[in-house]
RNA sequence: GGAGAGGUGGCUGAGUGGUCGAAAGCAACGGACUUGAAAUCCGUCGUAGCCGCAAGGUUACCGUGGGUUCGAAUCCCACCCUCUCCGCCA
C-alpha cells in the first residue's frame, strides 16, 4: 500500500510507476474519488460535531429544554446516516484502489514490461558439462527417489513424495539453512501452514477471486499458505515494534501450497512447480534507512548457500514489469538445470529476494517508534534460502559425475549421513 | 465438542448510559535536589484522519463487525481471541 498522501502530491510518478509495473490503475479515477471522499467526510465529520454538540448540552439541559434537544438529535441522527450511507460505498472504493497501487520502483532496477528485460548481475559458478547430462525427472526414477505417480493417486497431478536420499535430502538442506542463518544472526522459527485472509492480503496476496493461486479452507477465512513470507509478516501485525531491537531476523520453515492455476505444460517438468513443497525462507523487519542493506545481505546468503553446494547460478536485477506488487526491488538466483530447454539444459528460477519498502508493513500495520520518538512504519525483505524442490532440481543435476552417481557436497554431508547417491 | 469467566492506553488495572480518550499505579521522558547515583518532589506522557503557517480545532478508536439511543467503553446481537473445568485426541 503506497501512503494516500504520496499519491495525492506525486500523481504524475504514481502514473508513471504504474505503467512500468504493468499495473492498470486509474491514477485519476482514484484521484477524484479521493476528493470526493474527503469533501463527503468533512460533512459527515461537521453533522458528528454538531451531534455530539447536542449531546453535551443534554448533560446540563433543564427538562424543559430537552425535548427540543432531542428533536435536533434525532434530525442530526437521520441526515448522518443519509451522508454515511453514500460514504460507504465511495470509502470502500478508495480503499480498493488504493490496495491496487504496486509499491514504487527502485530507481535502479531495470524498467521493462516483459520478462526478459531483468538484468544478469553476474554468472557464478560454472556448468559441468557432461557428455549426457541427466535431468532430475531421469536421475530420480534411476535412484528411485521421487514417486510422481503416487503423488499423483494420492494427492492429484504436480504432487509427488520424496523418497530415500531425497527425502533425506530435504531434511538435510533444512537443517543446513537453520544452521547457517542461525549464526547469522537469523531467529530460527516454524510457522503455520494456514493464514487468515488478512494477513494474505496484507502481505500483497490476493486470497480467493478467480486469479488466485492460492488454496483456501471451505467455509472458514484461512487459506493454505503460498510461502513462509505470508505468515512471518503477520507475526508482527498491528504491533509497534521497539527500534532497538532492529533489524529483527527470521528463517522460518513452511510449507507452500500453490494452485498454480493453467500452468501445465514444460514450465512445470518434474518438480519445477508443484503444489506443494517446503521452504526455508528469510523475513526482516527494520528500519528504512537499513533495508538496502539488508537487502544486499540476502542476496549474499542466498549465493553462499548455492555456492557451497556446487551449484552454478546467475543472479537477475528483476525488470519493473515482473516484480509484483509488494516489491521495491526484487533479485533471483536462477541456477542451471538440465532438464529445460528440451534438455539442452537452461536457467530456471530457485530463490528470489525482495525489498518490500513500507509497503507490506502499511498493509499490516507494523510500526516502530524513531528516534524522535514519531511512529514510522517499518520495512519488510523476505528472501528463499532453499525452496526444497527446486533446490533439489538443481542439486541433483549440477552434482551429477560422469559416471552416473550424485555427489553430495561437502557441507551437506554431515547432514544427511550419505556422501554420495548410487 | 460442552460449561463458565474474560478481552480497556507500553504494562497492571478502575470504570454498567451523559461529568470518560478514559482514574490510579508501574514503566518511559523532561526538570529540581545530589560530587554522581538511588530515593524523593514537580511536570510531560496513546494512535490515526481532516482543517490550519502555527497555536490549536475537529472526527474516529476501550477485541472485531453490526444494532438500540438525542447520547455507548458501558445495553443488545454475531464473530474472533484468551483463561478455567469437563470430554476427545497425536
Amino acid at each position: 500500500m503506497l501512503d494516500p498522501k504520496y499519491i495525492r502530491e506525486h500523481a504524475e510518478e504514481v502514473k508513471e510507476n504504474c505503467h512500468w509495473r504493468n499495473v492498470k490503475v486509474d491514477v485519476d479515477a482514484w484521484l477524484k474519488a479521493d476528493a470526493e471522499r474527503l469533501e463527503l467526510m468533512r460533512v459527515v465529520e461537521e453533522l458528528r460535531a454538531n451531534r455530539n454538540a447536542v449531546a453535551e448540552k443534554m448533560k446540563s439541559a433543564t427538562p424543559e429544554e430537552r425535548p427540543n434537544l432531542i428533536e435536533e438529535g434525532k434530525r442530526l441522527k437521520d441526515e448522518l446516516a443519509v451522508k454515511e450511507s453514500s460514504l460507504e460505498p465511495l470509502d470502500s472504493a478508495w480503499k480498493a484502489g488504493l490496495m491496487a497501487f504496486p509499491n514504487l520502483t527502485h530507481p535502479d532496477s531495470p524498467k521493462d514490461l516483459k520478462e526478459e528485460g531483468s538484468k544478469e548481475v553476474r554468472v557464478v559458478g560454472e556448468v559441468v558439462q557432461l557428455e549426457k547430462p541427466l535431468d532430475h525427472v531421469a536421475l530420480a526414477e534411476k535412484y528411485d527417489l521421487i514417486d510422481f505417480n503416487r503423488g499423483a493417486k494420492v494427492a492429484g497431478a504436480k504432487f509427488y513424495f520424496l523418497k530415500h536420499e531425497a527425502a533425506i535430502l530435504e531434511q538435510a538442506l533444512t537443517r543446513y539453512a537453520f544452521d547457517y542463518l542461525t549464526k547469522e544472526g537469523f531467529i530460527p522459527i516454524s510457522t503455520p501452514d494456514v493464514a487468515r485472509d488478512e494477513v494474505l492480503l496484507g502481505t500483497g496476496y490476493q486470497p480467493r477471486g478467480p486469479e488466485t493461486q492460492i488454496y483456501s479452507l471451505e467455509g472458514t477465512d484461512l487459506s493454505l499458505v503460498g510461502t513462509a513470507e505470508i505468515p512471518l509478516g503477520g507475526y508482527h501485525k498491528d504491533e509497534v515494534l521497539d527500534a532497538s531491537t532492529l533489524p529483527l531476523k527470521y528463517v522460518g520453515l513452511s510449507h507452500c501450497f500453490r494452485t498454480e492455476a493453467g500452468s501445465y505444460g514444460k514450465e512445470s517438468y518434474g518438480l519445477y512447480r508443484v503444489h506443494q513443497f517446503t521452504k526455508i525462507e528469510m523475513f526482516v523487519f527494520c528500519t528504512p534507512e537499513q533495508s538496502e542493506a539488508l537487502h544486499a545481505e540476502l542476496i549474499r546468503h542466498e549465493e553462499n548457500l548455492f555456492k557451497s553446494l556446487n551449484i552454478p547460478f546467475r543472479v537477475l536485477d528483476i525488470c519493473s514489469g515482473d516484480l509484483g506488487g509488494p516489491a521495491y526491488r526484487k533479485y533471483d538466483l536462477e541456477a542451471w538445470m538440465w532438464g529445460r530447454n528440451d534438455g539442452k539444459g537452461d536457467w530456471g528460477e530457485v530463490t528470489s529476494a525482495s525489498n518490500c519498502t513500507d509497503f507490506q508493513a502499511r498493509r499490516l500495520n507494523v510500526r516502530f517508534k524513531n528516534e524522535e520518538g514519531n511512529m514510522e512504519f517499518a520495512h519488510t525483505l523476505n528472501g528463499t534460502a532453499f525452496a526444497i524442490s527446486r533446490a533439489l532440481i538443481a542439486l541433483l543435476e549440477n552434482n551429477q559425475q560422469s559416471d552416473g552417481t550424485i555427489e553430495i557436497p561437502t557441507p551437506l554431508i554431515p547432514y544427511c549421513g550419505f556422501s554420495k547417491i548410487g
